[in-house]
DNA sequence: TATTGTTATACTCTATAACTATA
DNA sequence: TATAGTTATAGAGTATAACAATA
């Protein structure tokens, strides 16, 4: 058993008393991440986006037209990020640039018809993917989960 | 408001009450996933490693020698992953590669001496990751969280 | 001048699939 | 056949830098 006086450095090895990997919040919510990611494919596969795509395409169907920085901020993504997300919405046919009269430096964002239609559709199944995430938590747990979430979530 | 008889294409254009973004336990995981990287960042930044680098690392140091597959599962990393990960901690001469007699497709992994150095010093701060990535939370709501989060990730 | 928006590049992580080698 | 490892491809996320436009 653990002595008190020994080192850290006596102690790490094979030992993990000392730091233990499984119970880190960081490692406990990439698993959960995860998960949630494999099931958004499973329920989502039919319609070919990612989580974030989705994100971006149900965002841009609540707020209409919108930059791109915005709706970045909008959906938690970076500048880098939203621009990658978008320049593949933008390959698919379901989002269209336009200009902003007033700031030249702003690109406007827009669904197409297509992309109206397909997150529609989405949207019909997208509840299925929360459901399932949470399939093994009782539902007072899982607002309790989403409250303590959202409370350390940027 | 709402006609009960509307349909679902008509209610979502500019009315998210059929589908939100922001309480899916999917979206909350993300933002939550990326704040808890950014504390990693900030607090092991020195060390030049990502939080997977450190999951390796730190696994590897408790069992000591482990084949990379082998290695990966331990660490909730799929083949390809761990594959990344594990060439780039070669780079950095963390980890040394060698044969199983009793089995020619393992490569087992290995800290080197410069890696066990690193790991002491890194798990010496680890600590303080999740400290402030948990500090919107009381230490009765931080349990729980962990246990939530347990059961929902695979 | 300082800030904002966009684009570009580089690196890492994740997942899937195809492939080789071994058991 | 089943498993282990490797490689290719694609998307996502982050950081940084460069540049243009605006305040």
């Amino acid at each position: 058993m653990a002595a008190a006086n020994e080192t850290a450095a006596q102690r790490s090895r094979h030992d993990p008393a000392g730091y233990r990997l499984e119970p880190q919040i960081g490692y406990v919510l990439r698993r959960a991440h995860q998960r949630a990611t494999q099931i958004f494919n499973s329920v989502m596969g039919e319609f070919k986006v990612t989580p974030t795509q989705f994100a971006a395409l149900a965002k841009l169907d609540d707020v209409g037209r919108v930059s791109q920085n915005e709706l970045g901020r909008l959906t938690a993504m970076d500048p880098a990020t939203i621009w990658g997300v978008v320049s593949r919405l933008l390959k698919q046919g379901y989002v269209v640039q336009s200009t902003d009269p007033n700031d030249a430096r702003l690109v406007m964002l827009e669904l197409t018809e297509t992309g109206r239609e397909a997150i529609d559709r989405m949207k019909a199944v997208a509840a299925e993917v929360s459901r399932e995430t949470l399939a093994p938590l009782t539902e007072e747990e899982s607002r309790k989960l989403l409250d303590l979430l959202s409370r350390i979530g940027s």
